[in-house]
DNA sequence: CCTCTCTACAGGTCTATACCAGTTCACCGA
DNA sequence: TCGGTGAACTGGTATAGACCTGTAGAGAGG
């Protein structure tokens, strides 16, 4: 049950304990939770404590309460943060399928004069590129070309890409502030087709991102050239 | 001040007034509010009714809080809602472009089986189909075609269509929740070629949109056709 | 002069209680 | 049978007080 003594706050174990019932699925969706009162016996805590921790639920959108009716079990999976910066992984995960990444190449680069803007670094002031073939479920999905200004990653090595580049980032003690992006329509290349298993000519969507930090420096610029047969971009707006 | 038989609940007023405070900036950014303790004392209510009212200004984005410290106006945001339900002429005008628009057609339907699931009708249901050109500096830039079903427009007419559309639902009464779309490559067809001023076969980007109101019902399916060498789709990604 | 400690004050958590307002449904009377 | 009334629920609002932890500055001691 809860710990009183516990340092972790009575509101916040009851919030763990519902969240897993509802994860677990002993809670249905759509099912009423019980009512505060009840909660608050069943605990022995006060129903403002209860309170706290429902409205915590809420807010995450994992409930939501009808006044004179009860507490809910919510169905939405949808409000995600869709629009966040969402690895092409978490992607993968939320559409149902195992994500996965083959190297292609890795070398020390002078930076191009397009490329060279967008990183806000001279022309041909050393860089590092990286190019990879994005997998969902064993079947290639996307190329992709990241460059990176060598001054904000001194010490880089191929290992430190394997995992989550934006982890690994924010491990230097760097924060992502945001990045831009574009995405257009393009055919695919002979280079792409091959690598990507589809005709040349095929059409595909071409997709340009810089990422900057929260301090100004830009720190990634990636290419990416997605199938367009198996790759649609999804967006949700709100209001 | 603040009248405490009124219906409005206290903690509500309370906002009100915090916040009109706030954007009058008779509280300045960054700056110190008063203690929980002391608008309590002022306002002669409860210290949990303050605290009410100013968790609601913080999941606003108006103010912030430091444990020990105290509570702070937060300084203004100036990053623009970027992915909200940004009309075709805002996004233009952004851009610098005087955008425009040309009718091709206007009419009655049977809503087909694809897009009334989208739509959550029966198929064949009635409903208005509307198809446009998109122009910037009167070159087309996109070809669209909206779906609307009827039960929702009773007395829906081109007229009302000539402006935006979305001002006009929402003078309906109807709350416009959001909108949901996936953006994918694709090449021109004849038709499209023709009215787009490009080659058959030239790389375009397909959309398509559903958008939805508060109470839950979809009221417009969107497809459209953006030339590929004149339109580029621009997203900026916070955190 | 520097450092440590004490203290006043900030928000954070929690209790126990009260009454209000919306929802539902059984029951009773016309 | 129909309709109204009210009891018994739901969450919503509000109070007053208790004790917690974190912050910062004043003042004591080295």
């Amino acid at each position: 049950m809860i710990n009183k003594q516990s340092p972790i706050p009575i509101y916040y174990q009851i919030e763990e304990i519902l969240r897993s019932q509802i994860e677990k699925g002993e809670l249905a969706e759509e099912e009423m939770i019980p009512s505060e009162r009840e909660l608050a016996y069943d605990f022995n805590v006060s129903r403002m404590t209860i309170r706290q921790a429902i409205s915590n639920l809420v807010s995450e959108g994992l409930l939501y309460k009808e006044k004179g009716k009860g507490t809910f079990v919510n169905i939405k999976r949808f409000e995600q943060p869709l629009m966040d910066l969402t690895s092409f992984s978490e992607d993968m995960l939320w559409r149902g399928l195992t994500p996965g990444v083959k190297l292609i190449d890795f070398k020390e680069v002078g930076i191009s004069l397009q490329k060279s803007r967008h990183l806000q670094v001279e022309e041909g002031s050393k860089g590092y590129e990286l190019s990879r073939i994005r997998l969902a479920d064993e079947e290639p999905i996307a190329y992709e070309v990241m460059t990176l200004p060598a001054y904000l990653f001194p010490e880089i090595e191929l290992n430190n890409l394997k995992s989550s580049f934006y982890q690994y980032v924010e491990s230097k003690g760097m924060k992502i502030e945001g990045a831009s992006q574009t995405i257009e329509p393009s055919l695919a290349r002979e280079h792409e087709a091959e690598l990507l298993n589809i005709e040349v000519g095929a059409p595909v969507l071409l997709m340009k991102r810089v990422s900057y930090l929260a301090s100004g420096h830009h720190f990634e610029y990636v290419t990416s050239v997605y199938r367009g047969d198996k790759y649609k971009f999804v967006t949700q707006m709100k209001r």
